[in-house]
Formats: structure tokens, C-alpha cells, sequence
DNA sequence: AATTATTTTTAGGTTTGCCTAACATTATTC
DNA sequence: GAATAATGTTAGGCAAACCTAAAAATAATT
């Protein structure tokens, strides 16, 4: 199915208030798409003839499952646009927004398959948010690799990148598994390497394991 | 001065007739832009009111030097759009224009300078047309055609003519592509068509497929 | 519960960009 | 040069996406 620009952004819209308030009402949509409280009304209709939005008169509305699906694509296209940006063109990640805002709505599937390949199938923008895979997928939790994470903040080791017997061997040694806390207390800029507190014990990681490490970032 | 999408399509497509043909006429422009005469002439009052266009009721029309300038930074905007599509995402050159359509119309000035260059400032797209740097400065080729071109003078194909997905599929299906070497071996004056040499391998081709391939001439 | 305030919808209007059908102008042909 | 053909314009309409102003429904307050 086919969407104007302006029935996407509403789609797209009424996810993201769904996902960060819980519920959606028409005056929020307004004021989030700097439109008249009227005009989300004319859209809400339109939005359910084509079975995207469950809604009746002066109750509540959300997505049908199809209309979840066809946001999640939205917000896809969008947060990949905001990666491109950031990552490859060098734009600071509060500039980013505005541009992505308009090359969402570039229509082809093709286009998104082969940008999301050329990036490396990123599962997060800039700002942290999760990219949906192409199923629609998300992957909720921001993963920081240890080589970037703040110093002094504790956090729980969630996920390893580079999955080799050897490394697993090595992380084994120190005690470092998934869930377990640890804490970047010293970096050293000159090779990357870093002081990691382990419960009591501290240990020095090369930079080519502790990019390989990840923890939940709390957001 | 800010344009709407539809203002945009018209002015890149009167800047492409009036370099193609050297004339723009309503039916000609309503038939590459796939509407009514009656819409062109619409929008071309509009056009005038913007001093984009000068344009009399019955009269030819043209670009004003205000239109001329407009036209050649949207077409500057395809034409990278097409480059990246092409170089960086993979799309073969018969695929990348109707995309860049869509992409062409995103507005950001800051974004198409970082893309140019992200993109090395390249000079041409995968047609072999020539992409307009940020002053809006064209550097034109010696394009010669292959039906002029001198007999076993081995060149590097740099453009084609007429960009029709079906004449593109057919130069696909020889191997023709932006800077192949193609040599000229015989020509057949009867009906215009020629056989090249491309690589190893000789085809023959008919004069209304010769005469939209080009080559470089040393430069 | 009645009143007031807030939210949401309806009714009717505007602009943009397109259309068809009828008319006007310019070009071509006999 | 008159008749015919082709091209271009005007007039009037339509759909999308917005708006304002008034009315209806719901929520909050006394």
C-alpha cells in the first residue's frame, strides 16, 4: 500500500507517541505535527478507511497491527537516513533530524535494503534509538561498546561482538560474561586500552577486546 | 527562494528540453513531465509570477536567468544522488534515476555539499552527464557520438543520449558502461549501423543505438 | 448534579496541482 | 487564402491537506 508524505508522518507520529506516553490523544498529534487539532481529525478518518488506525469519534485511537507495521518501516527509513548522516557525512547528530525528516519518505524498498547493507546493518542511530530491521525488528536496549563507554559508570556486560573461541576464552579468564557489572575507570588514550573493575579486582583490556565488549546503556 | 516539489520537476525538466532540443513547447514538456498541456500551462503562470520563466500566452518559452540558476542546482541534486546510488549503494545506472527523482527534492544546501564531498566532487554521473559543482559551473565533455566516431580509434564510452531504461538495458546486455573501451571497426553506410569492438567480443549496432552512445575525446 | 473548562468533531472555506471539455491561436495543406 | 490540423489556453471541477469558527462530547470543579 501507498502513503502520501503527510500519511506517513502521521503513522510514524502516532507510533512514537504511543511508544513514549503510552497513549495518543488528538491534541498531542497536533501539537507534535504543528497542525490544527481539526486536521488530525481529517486524518484520523482517512487513516481508517484504510484500516491503519482503530478509531471512533471522541474516543481514544492507536495502530492496527498494520498500521504498527507500516510505522516501524517509517521509523526504519528515518533513523537509517539519521546513521547515514552522522556517520558518514559528518553532520553533528542534532543536526541530523530535520534532513531525515525528508528522505524517510523516499519510497523505494530497494534504496533502504542496500543503504542499510552499506552502513553495516546498524542497530542504532546517533541518538541511541533503535533501527527496526528490515522484518521489524527491534532490538530495544542501546548497546556502548566498552571503548566508548563513560568512565566510572557502572554498567552490565550485554552482549560480546566479535563471538571467536579466543576472545570468549580470554573473557572467561577475567571473569567477564554476560550480566555481569563492571566499570571503565581509566582509558588511555595513547593505545586505547582501559582499566576495567571487575567486583573487586581491576584488569587492563587491550582496545581490540574492549571494543568487543557492549553493555546496556540505560536510557 | 523556496520551491515545491511540482515547481521543481518543471524547472529541471525545462532546463533539460531547452539543452536537449534547444526548444521548449507546452505539449512537449506536458508529455516528459506526464500531465495535460492544460496543467503546464498552470504552473508556468505560476513560474512567471516567480520570474522563474519568461512566458506570453501562444509565445515560446524560456528560463530566466533567476530559473536557469535554480534548475541547474536541482539538476546538480539528481545527478549526485545518482553518483551515490550508483558508486556506493551498488544500483546498476538503468535503476539509479528514478530514485534520485524522489531524492532530488530534498532541500538541504548543507547536505548536498557534504555529499559532493563525501563523494570525492566527482564530474559526472553514471550517464556520463556532467554534475554542476556548488557555483553551478558545468564542465562539459567533447562528447563525440559513435556514429561519427573515426574508424579502430579505441575510446572510453562517457555518456549516452537518449536514457531510456530500454535503450540502457540494451547497452547493459553488451557490456556498455561508462568508461568501457569501444573501437569502432567497420560501419555499414547503407543503413548507419556499425560493428564495435568491446573487449574480446564484436556486435553490431544499429545507427538509432550508435548515435546515443559517446565517447571521450581525449581530454 | 450543575456549571465550567477542555477536548474533539463538524461544517464550510482555502490553496495547490491536477483534470476534462470547450475555445482560441498558430501552423499546415490543398 | 481558405480549410483543416495541431497546439495552446481558459473555464470550471476535483481531491488532498490544511485552516477557522461553531457545535458537541467529555472531563473537571464547585
Amino acid at each position: 500500500m501507498k502513503f502520501s508524505i503527510s500519511e506517513e508522518n502521521y503513522l510514524k507520529q502516532i507510533y512514537l507517541l504511543q511508544q513514549d506516553t503510552g497513549t495518543v490523544s488528538t491534541n498531542n498529534l497536533a501539537k507534535e505535527l504543528q497542525a490544527k487539532p481539526a486536521s488530525v481529525t481529517d486524518m484520523l478518518k482517512k487513516l481508517r478507511e484504510k484500516k491503519m488506525v482503530h478509531y471512533e469519534p471522541y474516543k481514544a485511537f492507536n495502530l492496527t497491527e498494520k498500521g504498527n507495521r507500516t510505522a516501524v518501516h517509517i521509523v526504519r527509513r528515518h533513523r537509517l537516513w539519521e546513521f547515514f548522516l552522522s556517520e558518514k557525512l559528518g553532520f553533528e547528530w542534532e543536526q541530523v533530524h530535520d534532513i531525515a525528516e525528508e528522505l524517510e519518505h523516499v519510497s523505494s524498498d530497494t534504496l533502504i535494503t542496500r543503504l542499510d547493507d552499506f552502513l553495516g546493518n546498524p542497530r542504532f542511530d546517533p541518538h541511541g534509538d533503535p533501527i527496526p530491521d528490515s522484518s521489524g525488528k527491534i532490538y530495544r536496549q542501546r548497546q556502548v561498546s566498552l571503548s566508548t563507554l563513560a568512565l566510572n559508570s557502572p554498567q552490565s556486560v550485554s552482549g560480546v561482538g566479535d563471538q571467536s573461541t579466543a576472545i570468549l576464552e580470554l573473557l572467561n579468564h577475567y571473569g567477564i560474561a554476560i550480566g555481569v557489572k563492571v566499570e571503565v575507570t581509566r582509558r588511555f588514550d595513547f593505545d586505547g586500552s582501559l582499566e576495567l573493575q571487575i567486583g573487586k579486582k581491576r584488569h587492563l583490556l587491550s582496545h581490540a577486546v574492549a571494543k568487543n565488549i557492549f553493555v546496556q546503556y540505560a536510557q
